[in-house]
DNA sequence: TGCACATCTCAGGGCTTGGTGAGATGTTCA
DNA sequence: TGAACATCTCACCAAGCCCTGAGATGTGCA
């Protein structure tokens, strides 16, 4: 019998699949018009729902949506305005963020 | 009649919505496990597409599916090896890249 | 206490997207 | 030229995700 193998493609064996299961988490995050816009005014200061709804265009029930799923990875913290305890501030968890950044930036180098 | 307006949210004027365009793109396309991979392993060189299947565990069928996209929103590009034309080389088209990292800083600021 | 308001939670519908299979294209080599 | 190989394209299906609507929770004020 033959020892000729098929002379199949020959891929480097030193190459590793790299690990970016945190950058693919930020980025699903940040892969949506309304969570991206979100974190984007954040950078400039706290803002309540209601404002963030107005200047977006979307039902206050839709951007709570969208602040939960950033609440939940950890980017974004809510909290009471002091003098009218009605309105729930958020704003950036700048550890947190520094992270996700840091995640992304991983992929590109 | 009572000139009282109901006191209803009063949202800042001033914000504007920022736009996220780029970066919600980008981050789409960052927001696949294979997608996010083959760009990482394209900024340590080139690969060909058979590498890339075989490092990642995937079918060149879906490789190939996912490097359209990013050829697509010009982030690599494809050359024939120059010793063997069958394959085809896939490298990062760096200024595309750099682009695309700018929109995503853009949102952390 | 009762009403208005700001926000949350959750289930359901519709759209988008990733993986797969089959077939087509281009390259090498016998 | 024909066979093997590397890759591409496209249609299909299933899974996931966003938006919406309805109802619940928490706060302020009359």
């Amino acid at each position: 019998m033959s020892t000729s193998l098929p002379l199949v493609c020959e891929p480097r064996l030193d190459l590793q699949a790299p690990d970016v299961t945190d950058a693919v988490a930020v980025a699903a995050l940040l892969a949506d018009r309304t969570r991206a816009s979100i974190l984007r005014m954040l950078a400039d200061g706290p803002c309540c729902v209601c404002e963030l709804a107005a200047t977006l265009g979307e039902r206050e029930n839709n951007v709570s949506n969208h602040l939960a799923k950033l609440r939940d990875a950890g980017l974004v913290r809510a909290s009471r305005h002091e003098a009218n305890a009605r309105f729930l501030y958020y704003e950036r968890e700048d550890e947190a963020i520094a992270r996700a950044r840091a995640a992304v930036e991983r992929i590109f180098r």
